[in-house]
DNA sequence: GTGGTCTAGACCACA
DNA sequence: GTGGTCTAGACCACA
């Protein structure tokens, strides 16, 4: 399947499982309500302990991106659960902080960060957005 | 002295400390060529071990953040010291991804992002400008 | 295992540890993709404190000498990871010229270096050369 | 007076300053005899701690560079004192092994190196050679 | 007084 | 079992 997992990255395995699926559903490629792969078949085909890609699809369904049906299998969750806007706000403020404070160190300045912003949300949510329009 | 360090978070101590270091140079707290504490100073002010500090330090020594003077002490580099553009300006385009990606799954808009983006800069550099050129 | 370390010498034992490990790569010794002995076991062979161990990995991981994977150990990375060139280029002609400073005030002739220079090369890479396609 | 010195060097001041002079002695800017700046007036002009000179100067005199005439000043020795010419050979092999091994990890070759060294030798010891001939 | 290194011993996340 | 982090306490080179 068409995770991208790096194991002799500093990031947890699971967690950059966690990512890639999100990102994948963000981009369309995944859509509500689909199948995800078997734990084993996915741990199988990229070549990880079942017990990672166990704690990834947890740490989903606890998100509410993923929805377990008893013996049916792993499934895309229909839509983003809104729990507390505020409190999501405010994460990705921090989030946001967090990446201008890096740019600063980095010599990049914020009229590049918007450039930056405006091309990830073209190339990203763009892509998704044809899929879930349809 | 005034860092915000949390020992239960999950995130490393030294980790949270290069944090915060960079973002009070971001805002302009710490001025290059600006003296840091002591090690021993910081340890005590902080209730953390010497060791830890010194390795946070040290790390952002190598990022290019600090220099440290032989038995000087430690100052706020005069610049950030710019390496690579293409690669930093791709490092923060894929902090914006996973910003994006987040966003998505919390429901928040590409709109609203802009709008927190402005804020941020408005609230996190302009700040720090200010400060400087006061 | 068979590191050359010595804990009177006024060079720090993590990085007597970096020389040796970078030496046995060169000659051969260590072959890419092999796998490094883990940090307790070599701690105990070599007498010497786990910690010290992980910072020398560390330190060699961040050269892009080994590479670690997440709970599986260490290992030689692939192939010297060529960052910049010129850059590199100049280092080591920095190194050259300290060689030649001190040759010149030990009486000793260019002519001479050179012909240490032809044995080093011989010795060192074509040892491992020849290791490596046995 | 015209040496070279980082005080954010990883290299203790006074062993930048013995490679300075030695350095400058190989290239002939120092000639055998000349008489060496005192250590008041050198701790002066290059804005260090005058017992930082001072160790330097002891350590060039313990290896025969510099000399010491009683209450008139410290002199560039007549010539390079050759005392056991096996013990520096090796010295300098293993010098060039030190090289040998960091080029093989930047990905730079023998041949490569060897072009450096005749590069340097020009730049280097010709210069001196010069002034040594007058 | 400054940072750098090392030890012994402990706990933790990850796989 | 793997490496990563942290502590308390010690010693050292450098300036």
């Amino acid at each position: 399947m068409w995770f991208n997992i790096n194991p002799a990255s500093s990031i947890p395995i699971y967690m950059q499982l966690i990512n890639e699926v999100k990102a994948a559903i963000a981009r369309g490629v995944l859509a509500p309500g689909e199948r995800m792969p078997t734990v084993r078949d996915l741990a199988c085909s990229l070549g990880i302990n079942p017990l990672t890609i166990s704690k990834a699809y947890q740490k989903l369904e606890q998100e509410g991106v993923l929805v377990t049906m008893r013996s049916r299998g792993t499934f895309v969750a229909q839509k983003p659960a809104i729990t507390d806007k505020t409190a999501e706000l405010a994460k990705v403020r921090e989030m946001l902080d967090r990446v201008l404070i890096e740019a600063y160190h980095a010599g990049i300045t914020p009229d590049e960060i918007k450039t930056l912003l405006e091309e990830s949300i073209r190339d990203l949510i763009l892509k998704g957005g044809n899929k879930q329009s349809e």
